[in-house]
DNA sequence: TACACTATTATACAAAAGTATAATTACTTT
DNA sequence: AAAGTAATTATACTTTTGTATAATAGTGTA
């Protein structure tokens, strides 16, 4: 009989799942919420648009499954990066600002992303609660970061001024962030996490570079 | 003969494009871009959809005519807000910052209109441009009210450090701008704007509200 | 190997959105 | 007062989009 090629393949659940989060991340990443439509993330994704429904009961679903797919992704990268060689508390929140100025998280795509779904967060109840979850968490570490960087140097804190000192912190972060993705070009490749280091420093009263 | 009321009056055309522009922001601001369609705008400006294909040659164009016009209006009113009685460049500066740090600045809808358009501005050359010039205007004018504190307080700096203390002090304007807007209950009405002198001030190394 | 299960495809449907054009009607000019 | 002009309405058309359902086929299991 005549060996007729397999149509299709069938991928685990989790699998097809994820191809389908990161088509959408993919393209609107490239061309705003506007390009994931439904067939456009089945053709990157390979399948066709039926599967998506049957995976994801609506296109929301996917839509949330992939911000919460993507939050994750940067949350994880930022953590892996004070969990490296750096000893001293001064040296960790050092390496912890230069690792969200960089590649991968400064990237054209990854700003359009957020951007996109910020829309959505004002509206959808989930999306709120995940935003909030993963904007504090940042700031928490990045509060924690701080507190321990002070005691090491012997600077005395209310509890207060280092929230405010977090607050403004996290703040150059996201701005240097925003700026970097919204014009890739009007910066050197290392100037950002200089620039952060530098203001994280100021901001706080110690040097982050010494 | 029956006065027969007028169905309709007829605008000059300033106003009414300005209608139709401010009638697409404040959709944008309320449900994001996908809230800006034509039936919508025109419900919302009072008039029936064919008019406003006979202001703006495409949607596209009303887009990029809103964007221009939601930016131009941002950058008038932080103009606006050194043109004060300050007098010393120090209190100019804070002024500047704290204006930018408050509403009408600080606002959730002028964030999501932000975030509306950011997609589009990395697509449309027009909108690139735009955005641009209107981020290097931010920016250079504090580094201009910069450079003039620094002068004032008698510390001599090279032209890269005050370019690298207003992309800083710019990045964290930028930043607590966005959080302000994304997470309108996480802050005091003051707050932000206290946080923003009191970084700016660490950065560039003069107590703004001394 | 045959069968059953469901992942996947294929096709269709209805609503929405941008665009186009013809029909009115308010206002200006003479 | 009449007529012309263009602002405005009214209607229709085409494409796109999300959703729904039926048909097909790959894969594990008895």
């Amino acid at each position: 009989m005549p060996n007729t090629p397999t149509k299709f393949k069938r991928e685990p659940a989790e699998q097809r799942k994820e191809d389908l989060i990161q088509a959408t991340l993919s393209l609107i990443s490239e061309h705003g919420v506007r390009g994931a439509t439904v067939r456009a993330i089945a053709e990157r994704a390979e399948v066709t648009q039926g599967l998506i429904r049957h995976y994801f009961s609506t296109k929301e679903d996917l839509i949330v499954a992939a911000y919460q797919y993507h939050m994750e992704r940067m949350t994880d990268i930022t953590s892996a990066s004070i969990n490296l060689a750096e000893t001293n508390p001064r040296e960790r929140l050092g390496a912890f600002v230069s690792a969200s100025l960089k590649s991968p998280i400064v990237d054209p795509g990854s700003v359009t992303i957020w951007a996109s779904f910020l829309n959505k967060v004002r509206k959808e109840e989930r999306m709120r609660k995940m935003h909030k979850k993963t904007y504090y968490a940042f700031r928490d570490r990045l509060e924690g970061l701080i507190c321990d960087a002070l005691d090491e140097a012997g600077i005395a804190s209310t509890a207060l001024d280092v929230r405010r000192m977090a607050i403004a912190s996290n703040a150059v972060i996201d701005g240097l962030w925003m700026e970097g993705g919204a014009l890739p070009d009007a910066f050197e490749p290392a100037e950002l996490s200089l620039i952060g280091r530098n203001s994280v420093g100021a901001i706080i009263g110690i040097d982050l570079d010494g």
